[in-house]
DNA sequence: GGGACTATAC
């Protein structure tokens, strides 16, 4: 059933019209019907007539964004009689997201002595709120007790969103608190700042007071919920969400399907986010983006590339946020032939290139080991679009291919033309400086961090130990983590383990590992780590127990996956797989390889591999790893010209860098290849990490 | 005549 607005009285002939003509605009779903029907009613002079169907076009055409017809429809009526209209108006603005025009608006209303009431007040608090004006809000605030609209639940709701999206969440909850009736939508308001303030668990409780003062989760407090469950990444609970989603009907709802993708996304749950996509009713575009997200968030980019060719086929528009999931998703698989692809998709389509997008194309470049593309996209930035994410992708990319001069010296120019660093172009040099093992450079950025009021975060000493640690000086590493007292987290202790590896220290490994363990017991990685350490001093017996550790935990190493693009096709290769047809030419070819090899002086280096076996065994499970199968293929398959790009999704091993770097001289190829932390361009038979990584 | 909500990241 349909509720009529106030305007309408039965038996007025007018009103039958105005009955039609009202369910036909709201039922029009392009702006070409829309305008039609606006010309009908212009020329029959119905509109002159009814308020309620002005209203209903200004709003329909502020639907469409065409704002500005909506206002010539506002200013061609009799609006100085009709409050109605002039909050309509306002409405238009403020739920298009047109803040500072509805805030102008605002202006414009008060200069023409309009009172403001209970329905001008909400829009005008949503505006400030969008326009981050704090200032502005709190004399609206004061505007509304002088009023006495103080205690309308719409404006009350309002108020505690507005404080909420300024960021002031405590004065919102005051709001809150003093409140003499409240309903499921200021409880969802107030549940959704906690959310949005990352603060989960506080949103949770305040659900189940909610519940318990008697009150039933509609479907949009589900979506909040369910994405403060996806923060917490906690997949029980997630499932007691979807649960009453199903049971209430709510999955009707795309936005609560959306959310509860979102969620199991977030908890790990890709097979759960699948079958709810796959049953999803109806999809839009934000459905396909979550699914998107999802496996990009779980490390399954090609399964995002896949769905993004099935997305193009849908009859949904995609828009700028989805190319910038599948850019996201090309930078991990680092494919050059799909890089270069979805930057030609992205220009065909005409998808506005925001900032945000060409750094994420330019990172996308840098990742798939184009610097130079990367480098000529900066190169044509216009001046009034140089931002400092730009510069921070730029060094970043310098840094991940090990050029830490090229690194600094950007650093250098992007202080010289006045841009102010924040805490991620800290991140990006001193990690640049750590890869190419400029340490007194790196101390001497770390201090520079005071001078431009950025705060040491955890990551920017992370970097440091890094950095300390991969020079061999463990001592410092140590006394810096020290100094950070309890502030220390996992990336912290990781990057000392890391180092410990690489300098075959156990002892300090075990301090290093015992915060671990204790931060992040369900880490698969530093367990493992730890274990190839005592692998590495022969200490089987330690290997043991931490693999029974892990397998207690239910813990499972990370396959080992090599990929190798050979004309536009990517191909696998996993540490130890099993040989079949296809990939039996390709251990033979390894073999012949380490055969040519050994008489170029060439001697496996036993200790990669990390099983208390033989050493005739350890030969072959040395000469199976993944990258040294993608080597072999690559060898045999790709151009004698042209350069091998191999992309491993962990920290390549040292004999297999030997290895990698002696084939650049012996057959006289260019390997590039990119593991978990940086590039390594192999030529001559050197390294660009020059042995350092 | 109205309000609360989901996908983005160097």
């Amino acid at each position: 059933m349909i509720r009529w607005g106030l305007t309408l009285r039965k038996n007025n002939p007018i009103n039958k019209i105005e009955h039609h003509y009202d369910k036909i605009i709201q039922s029009c779903n392009t702006l070409q019907i829309l305008t039609q029907i606006h010309s009908i009613l212009t020329t029959t002079g119905i509109i002159k007539q009814s308020v309620h169907l002005t209203a209903r076009i200004i709003i329909k055409y502020s639907n469409f964004l065409h704002l500005q017809t909506a206002r010539h429809v506002f200013d061609s009526t009799d609006h100085d009689t009709s409050s109605f209209l002039w909050n309509t108006m306002l409405r238009a603005y403020a739920n298009s997201g047109f803040s500072s025009d509805a805030l102008e608006f605002y202006s414009l209303m008060r200069k023409a002595d309009f009172t403001p009431n209970n329905y001008t007040f909400p829009f005008v608090l949503k505006s400030c709120a969008a326009s981050l004006l704090i200032t502005h809000g709190k004399l609206v605030h004061s505007e509304v007790l002088r009023t006495g609209f103080g205690s309308d639940v719409y404006v009350e709701a309002a108020l505690v969103d507005m404080y909420a999206g300024c960021g002031i969440i405590d004065d919102a909850r005051k709001v809150f608190d003093k409140m003499s009736k409240r309903d499921v939508v200021c409880w969802t308001a107030m549940i959704t700042a906690y959310e949005q303030a990352e603060r989960a668990e506080t949103a949770l409780c305040l659900l189940d007071q909610m519940q318990q003062e008697g009150f039933v989760m509609d479907w949009v407090a589900t979506v909040t919920v369910a994405s403060a469950v996806g923060q917490l990444g906690d997949a029980k609970r997630g499932r007691a969400v979807h649960g009453y989603a199903v049971r209430n009907g709510l999955l009707y709802e795309v936005p609560v399907v959306n959310s509860v993708l979102a969620m199991y996304a977030k908890c790990g749950e890709v097979e759960f986010a699948d079958m709810i996509f796959e049953r999803a009713e109806e999809r839009n575009v934000i459905t396909w983006n979550s699914m998107l997200t999802c496996y990009v968030q779980n490390g399954l980019a090609s399964e995002a590339l896949d769905l993004f060719e099935r997305m193009k086929t849908s009859d949904v528009n995609l828009n700028q946020v989805t190319v910038l999931i599948v850019v996201s998703a090309c930078s991990y698989l680092g494919s050059r032939q799909q890089a270069a692809k979805i930057h030609d998709f992205i220009v065909q389509n005409k998808i506005d290139i925001n900032q945000t997008l060409r750094n994420a194309i330019m990172d996308m470049y840098a990742k798939c080991a184009d610097l130079d593309t990367a480098l000529k996209m900066f190169k044509e930035i216009p001046v009034n679009q140089l931002d400092v994410s730009a510069w921070n992708t730029l060094i970043a990319g310098y840094g991940m291919h090990g050029y830490g001069k090229h690194a600094l010296n950007v650093f250098n120019q992007m202080k010289d033309e006045n841009f102010q660093p924040n805490h991620i172009t800290f991140t990006s040099v001193l990690s640049a400086c750590s890869h190419s093992g400029l340490v007194n450079e790196g101390k001497k950025c770390f201090a520079e961090m005071e001078i431009f009021s950025v705060a040491k975060e955890p990551k920017h000493y992370a970097c440091m130990v890094d950095m300390y640690g991969r020079a061999g000086l463990l001592n410092e590493a140590y006394e810096l983590i020290k100094d950070m007292k309890s502030h220390a987290n996992d990336e912290v202790w990781g990057a000392l383990l890391l180092a410990c590896k690489i300098h075959g220290n156990t002892n300090l490994a075990e301090v290093a590992a015992d915060n671990l363990f204790h931060l992040e017991p369900q880490h698969t990685g530093y367990y493992v780590l730890m274990s190839n350490i005592y692998a590495d001093s022969r200490n089987w017996q330690e290997v043991g127990n931490l693999r029974r550790d892990m397998k207690n935990k239910g813990l499972r190493k990370p396959a080992a996956v090599s990929l190798i693009e050979v004309n536009n096709e990517l191909y696998g290769f996993r540490t130890g797989e099993h040989m079949d047809s296809f990939t039996r030419n390709v251990y033979q070819k390894v073999e012949r390889v380490v055969v040519e090899l050994k008489m170029e002086g060439y001697v496996p280096d036993l200790s990669c591999v990390f099983h208390d076996v033989e050493d005739e065994d350890k030969h072959g499970m040395l000469n199976y790893h993944g990258e040294k199968l993608a080597l072999a293929f690559g060898l045999m398959n790709v151009d004698a010209g042209l350069p091998i790009f191999i992309n491993k999704n962990l920290r390549v091993c040292s004999d297999c860098h030997s290895v990698f770097k002696l084939v650049s001289r012996v057959y006289g190829r260019k390997i590039v290849v990119r593991d978990v932390n940086r590039f390594h361009h192999f030529e001559d038979g050197l390294c660009s990490c020059n042995d350092y990584w």
